[in-house]
Order: structure tokens, then C-alpha cells, then sequence
DNA sequence: TATGCGTAGT
């Protein structure tokens, strides 16, 4: 009797034990970290399920070292216990805490080796992937199998995930799947359809997953096509087409689609929410936020996103503290905005009051001090980033390289164990930047022989280094390149190519370029203009400019400078006169001190001085040194020496650390029989020294 | 543990 009170009492604690852990694990899964926590530690009695159970949640929260804290204390570990932490590190990029902790396990199954598999794919380690997989003792399982072949499609190595699946002794969907996600990822459709008619099972993922390759590539009608064949549409299907329209601006077509939706998840309306984000409809953004039956923290990061974008910090602001998730993304996303707007102390203040960072996170604040010319608040974070991904370089070399200083840019890039497209692309971008173009050809020769990884905009980044040079016959070997990369209508590549033409001198050959592309935008028609301009067809740049007009395309300040750059040199003044007045006349575009300094030009190349000192004088912003750059210019061609001087003089204000700037001025003392100025001006070189060029020598 | 949707950073 007694004895069976006892076992009763067992079981009713067992019991106990199993619900706790059943609300433990709904909670974690439901994202409330904090209620779980709660649960955990007023649990009266607790097993190793319970143990695993709030391990998993911590590190699905970004909480690795709580979880490794409490693996370390559990007064006894399962083979679940260890696979959850390896599962931990897995996901946080810790390949050698995996590896340390899977060596060190005193039971290992097929669980943990696929993990372990997985967790190397991850990491792009595919060698150890396959050497950790080919070392699985016995038969080895799908999940195995399908783990090595996920890892090598998502890498690209579409070869490789054929052949395994081949090898295969009994695929299953997943394994098709999991092949078809590589091909449709990259967006390689002609493949994936070859794959897909080939494919023995098919189910509703293996649709969506074609429909998201049409949705990538923009091929919108394929989609649309595709999406009406699919045997059993889910959800998934719906929100993957969704996205489709929304990417693509297609908002009508979207909401005309959303309204049809059978069923709608957060999902659906998360999509549909950031398809009038992007398009910046407010209005209906805020309306639909209000409509949504559920929001999660995805819901509310883009709303938040949207409110920054829009300018509307404080707005933002408010909206985070009412938000009833604690999401790292959104006060990323807040962070971002304080940044853009330049306000450091307060992105720094949310920056410093998170408990949980990722890598997006670090990158945000270190790309904003890079952003607001901090570099070296930058630098600091970088170095105490814990996990510095590709990003966390490449910003800290673009942010060195765009300051001038490419001697730091390239010691980081060198450092780099691994580097993509865009780490070349930002240091190759920055020698040009610098004016280091022969830098910047010898590192595409490096990159082409190193990484074979040059795309369509290292290939417009090196036609601008060749422009730069005037270096005809490698530009045209990048354009050829361009044409084989089949970006050649693309507009940034073909405004490069036009640039690249012009200031070789081949304006036709850039007229040619202009007239093949699939469509020109504003930076193509200035860029024409400037190359008639530069190449001294002042008025063919006039024509171009009318064509413009004629075609409805706005012109911008940009155009404005090229145009008057464009009278100037071709001594057109009373057009270039009528074209400045017109700008703020026709096209209410305020004229900034580019504008200014090509007027003064105009106005000094035929020698009137007078109005163009008036036209400084009369100015509503601040001239800077291109301004009395160009009146100084004026005066030394018609010897105007009183004029030069306070030209020089407001120069020398402007730029106190340029030396051409007082041998200039002492030049003109002397000229001018200022014996007194001009032995001012030499001591005055000695006492403030000489600032190094930009470029290379620029760094310390 | 292996396939599919939505947010934040170069």
C-alpha cells in the first residue's frame, strides 16, 4: 500500500515534470525567452529534458554563453544535451566550439555527425564537410545524406550534390529538394527546369522552390504561369508570389493577389506590408499594421524600418518602446536611422543597451562611425567584434578608402582570410577614388587570377579606372567583358562605358553606347553631356541637353555643371548665362558652388572679372575653394593682380594646409612688387609644413 | 538534424 502511494506520488511528479517541460518548450518556441526563464527557475523539479529544453531556447535567442553556462552546470548530459550544444554553436558560426565539443562527447549518433556535417557546410568548409561525413560509421542515414548535399547545392557545387543524390541508396523528397534549392538560389532557371522535369517526386516545396527562382531572376510571368500549375498551392506559394509583385513594385497586381489569398499567415502579411514600405505608401502601410490579426517582430521591425526611412525618428522611436517583442532587429534598424542622420550618441546609447548583438548589429554601428567620418571609433568596434563577418571588412575598407587613407584599406584587406566580390570591388573602387588607377588594373589582374570572382561592377569600376587614364585599348577589353557578362544594357555598367568612351576622346563611340542601351537614366544623359563637353563640343553638349528636354527627362544639378562646364569652354557666355538663370528659373534647382565656379569661368575666360567678383560677392552660400579657384585662374590669364590677390588670399583661408596655394600668392606679391607679402607668405609655407597628397602616402 | 515565405548591415 504504502509503496504504491509512493510510486503514485512518482508519477504525479513525473507528470508534473513532463507538463512544465511541455509549456517550457511551448513557450521558447513562441519566442517569450523571458517567460521561459521564469518557468525554468521556479520548476520545483527538473530533468534533463527540462535542462535541454531551456538550452535550446537560449540559443535560439542569441544567448550562446547562457547556453553554454547552463550546459556546463546540468548536473547530468544526454547525447541530446550534447547535440543541442553543438546545434548552438552550429548556428552561431563556432565551428571549433562544435568540433571541440563533438570530439569531446562520450556518445555520438547519427544526430550529432549530421550536425556536425552541417555545421562545416555552413561555415562554406566543404572539404571537412565531406570528410566528417565520409566518416560516419555504419549505414549512414537520409538526414546524413541530405545534410552534404544541401551543403554542396547551397555552395554552389551543383556537380557534387547530383552525384551524391545519385549515390544515394534511397532519396527521398528532401534530397531532390534540397538539389533544386542550389540551382533555383543562384537563379540558374534554365537549369533548374532541366532538373525539375527530371526530378522523380515532386511536392508543393519543390513548386515554391521554382517559383522563388522566377521570383529572383524577376521573371514575374514565369512565375505567375508556374504558380497556376502547381498541383496544391500552400500558403508559402501564395507569400512567394506575393513577394514576386511587391519586389518588382507591382503593388496593384499584389494587394489584387493578397485579397485572393485563401489563408493568410503573418507571413502574408508581413510581404504585403513591406511592398508598401518600399514604395514609401505610408498611409497604407500604417492601415494595414493596424489590420494585422497577428504581428510578430518582423511585423514591427518594418514598420519601425519604414518610420526611419521616412525620416521620422522620433516616430520610430516611439513605436519601438511600445513594441511588445525585445527584437535586436528593430533597434538595428532604429540604430541605422540615428546614424544616417548622424546623431552617434544616441544609436551608440541603443547599441551599447543590447544584451544580444549579431554581426548586423556590430556592422551597423561600425559602418555609421565609417559613415559620419569616424574612423577611428570605427576601428575600435571592429577590432572588439567578436565574430567579424565579410561585411565588418568590407566596410572598414570602403570606409578607409573612401577617407583617402589606402595604405590602412589594403592592410585590412590583405589581413582577410577569405574574401568576396565586393571586398575586391571596394578596394579596387578605392584606389580609383584616389586616383591610383594603375592600383586598382593590377589588383583586377590579381583578383581575375586569385578568385575568378569579377562581376558586371568590377568591370564598370576598372572602364572608369581606364577612363581615367585614357587607356583606350584596355577599356575597350572591359567592355567586351561587360558584353560577355551579358550586363551590357544595364545602365550603371553603360554609364561607365560611356564615361570611359568620352574621356578617351571617342565621343562617338559613347554617343554609340548611349543610343544602345536599353534605357538611359539621368547619370547616362549627364554623362554624354560632360563628354561632348569635356571633348570641347560645347554646343553639340547644348543639343544633347535639348534632346533631353524633348525626351521629358528632368535635368539634375549634375547636368547643370556639365552644361555650363560645356559654355564655358567653348566661350558660349551669353548661352551659358541664360542656361544658369534657367535652372532655378525652370527647373527650381538652387545653384551650389560647382555651378558658381563654372560661371566664374564662363565670365573670366572672356575677361570679365568685374561680374564675376559681383556673382561671388552676390552668392547665398559660402564659395569654396573651386570658386576663387577659378576667379584666381581668371585673373592670372588677364593679369588682373588686385583681383589675384583676393582670390589667393580666400584660397589660402580656405585651404591652409595646400602649399601651391601660398607660392601662388607669393608669386603675385612679387609680381606685384609686394616684396613684404611675399616674404609673409614663404614663412608662413615653412611654419604650417606640407600636407601629404591623398593616396597612398596619405596614411600615418 | 535535412527542402520552401517575411525584418536590420558592406
Amino acid at each position: 500500500m504504502a509503496a504504491a502511494k509512493v510510486t503514485g506520488l512518482a508519477v504525479a511528479a513525473e507528470s508534473a515534470v513532463f507538463r512544465g517541460n511541455q509549456e517550457l518548450t511551448r513557450l521558447a518556441r513562441s519566442g517569450q525567452l523571458a517567460a521561459a526563464r521564469r518557468l525554468f527557475d521556479e520548476m520545483p523539479r527538473r530533468n534533463t529534458v527540462s535542462y535541454n529544453a531551456m538550452l535550446s531556447a537560449l540559443a535560439r535567442h542569441g544567448r550562446l554563453a547562457d547556453a553554454r553556462r547552463l550546459f556546463d552546470d546540468m548536473p547530468r548530459r544526454n547525447t541530446v544535451s550534447w547535440n543541442a550544444m553543438i546545434s548552438a554553436c552550429s548556428d552561431h558560426g563556432r565551428v571549433a566550439d562544435a568540433r571541440k565539443l563533438f570530439d569531446a562527447m562520450p556518445a555520438r549518433d547519427n544526430f550529432s555527425w549530421t550536425l556536425m556535417v552541417s555545421c562545416y557546410t555552413r561555415a562554406g568548409e566543404l572539404t571537412l564537410a565531406r570528410e566528417a561525413f565520409d566518416l560516419i560509421p555504419g549505414e549512414k542515414c537520409t538526414a546524413c545524406y541530405n545534410a552534404m548535399i544541401s551543403g554542396y547545392a547551397k555552395n554552389g557545387r551543383f556537380d557534387d550534390a547530383v552525384t551524391l543524390l545519385q549515390d544515394m541508396p534511397a532519396p527521398d523528397i528532401v534530397s531532390w529538394n534540397s538539389v533544386l534549392v542550389g540551382l533555383t538560389r543562384d537563379g540558374k532557371m534554365v537549369r533548374a527546369v532541366q532538373f525539375f522535369d527530371e526530378m522523380t517526386q515532386r511536392d508543393t516545396v519543390s513548386w515554391n522552390l521554382m517559383l522563388e527562382g522566377y521570383v529572383r531572376t524577376g521573371d514575374l510571368d514565369a512565375a505567375s504561369g508556374l504558380f497556376k500549375s502547381i498541383p496544391s498551392p500552400n500558403v508559402i506559394s501564395w507569400v512567394t508570389l506575393l513577394n514576386g509583385y511587391c519586389r518588382a513594385g507591382r503593388i496593384g497586381e499584389a494587394r489584387e493577389l493578397f485579397d485572393r489569398m485563401p489563408e493568410r499567415n503573418v507571413a502574408s502579411w508581413n510581404v504585403m506590408l513591406g511592398g508598401y514600405v518600399r514604395l514609401s505608401h505610408m498611409e497604407e502601410a500604417y492601415k494595414l499594421f493596424k489590420e494585422m490579426p497577428d504581428k510578430n517582430s518582423i511585423s514591427w521591425t518594418t514598420m519601425i524600418s519604414a518610420l526611419v526611412r521616412a525620416g521620422k525618428l522620433q516616430e520610430a522611436q516611439d513605436m519601438l518602446n511600445k513594441m511588445p517583442f525585445d527584437s535586436f532587429a528593430a533597434k538595428t534598424a532604429l540604430m541605422h536611422g540615428y546614424l544616417q542622420s548622424k546623431m552617434v550618441d544616441e544609436a551608440r546609447h541603443i547599441f551599447d543597451g543590447l544584451e544580444v548583438r549579431d554581426a548586423v548589429c556590430w556592422n551597423t554601428m561600425i559602418s555609421g562611425y565609417v559613415h559620419c567620418g569616424m574612423l577611428d571609433e570605427a576601428m575600435m568596434l571592429f577590432q572588439q567584434m567578436p565574430n567579424k563577418d565579410m561585411v565588418s571588412w568590407n566596410t572598414m575598407i570602403a570606409g578607409y578608402a573612401h577617407d583617402g587613407q589606402m595604405r590602412k584599406a589594403v592592410s585590412i584587406f590583405r589581413k582577410m582570410n577569405q574574401r568576396n566580390a565586393v571586398s575586391w570591388n571596394s578596394v579596387i573602387s578605392g584606389f580609383i577614388q584616389n586616383g591610383l588607377c594603375v592600383e586598382a588594373l593590377q589588383h583586377f589582374v590579381l583578383m581575375r587570377r586569385d578568385a575568378k570572382m569579377a562581376d558586371w561592377s568590377t568591370y564598370a569600376c576598372c572602364l572608369s579606372a581606364c577612363a581615367n587614364l585614357a587607356a583606350l585599348q584596355v577599356g575597350r577589353q572591359f567592355h567586351t567583358l561587360l558584353v560577355r557578362s551579358g550586363y551590357i544594357g544595364d545602365s550603371f555598367s553603360g554609364n561607365a562605358l560611356i564615361s570611359a568612351y568620352a574621356k578617351c576622346g571617342r565621343i562617338l563611340e559613347a554617343r554609340q553606347v548611349f543610343d544602345e542601351m536599353v534605357s538611359q537614366d539621368i547619370v547616362s544623359w549627364n554623362a554624354l553631356i560632360d563628354g561632348y563637353a569635356s571633348n570641347g563640343h560645347g554646343s553639340d553638349a547644348i543639343s544633347v541637353f535639348r534632346e533631353m528636354e524633348a525626351n521629358n527627362v528632368r535635368p539634375d544639378e549634375v547636368t547643370f555643371v556639365g552644361i555650363l562646364s560645356a559654355c564655358s569652354r567653348a566661350g558660349l557666355i551669353d548661352e551659358g548665362l541664360d542656361f544658369f538663370n534657367s535652372m532655378t528659373k525652370d527647373y527650381s534647382l538652387q545653384p551650389v558652388a560647382e555651378h558658381y565656379a563654372c560661371m566664374v569661368d564662363l565670365l573670366g575666360r572672356s575677361g570679365r572679372l568685374r561680374e564675376a567678383f559681383e556673382l561671388i560677392q552676390g552668392m547665398q552660400i559660402q564659395p569654396n575653394a573651386g570658386v576663387w579657384g577659378a576667379m584666381l585662374g581668371a585673373c592670372q590669364v588677364h593679369k588682373n593682380k588686385e583681383l589675384a590677390q583676393v582670390a589667393a588670399k580666400k584660397l589660402i583661408e580656405l585651404e591652409p594646409h595646400k602649399t601651391s596655394n601660398y607660392v601662388l600668392l607669393s608669386n603675385i606679391s612679387t609680381e606685384a612688387g609686394r616684396w613684404d607679402e611675399a616674404e609673409k607668405m614663404r614663412v608662413l609655407i615653412k611654419e604650417r609644413g606640407v600636407r601629404k597628397p591623398p593616396g597612398l602616402a596619405g596614411s600615418t
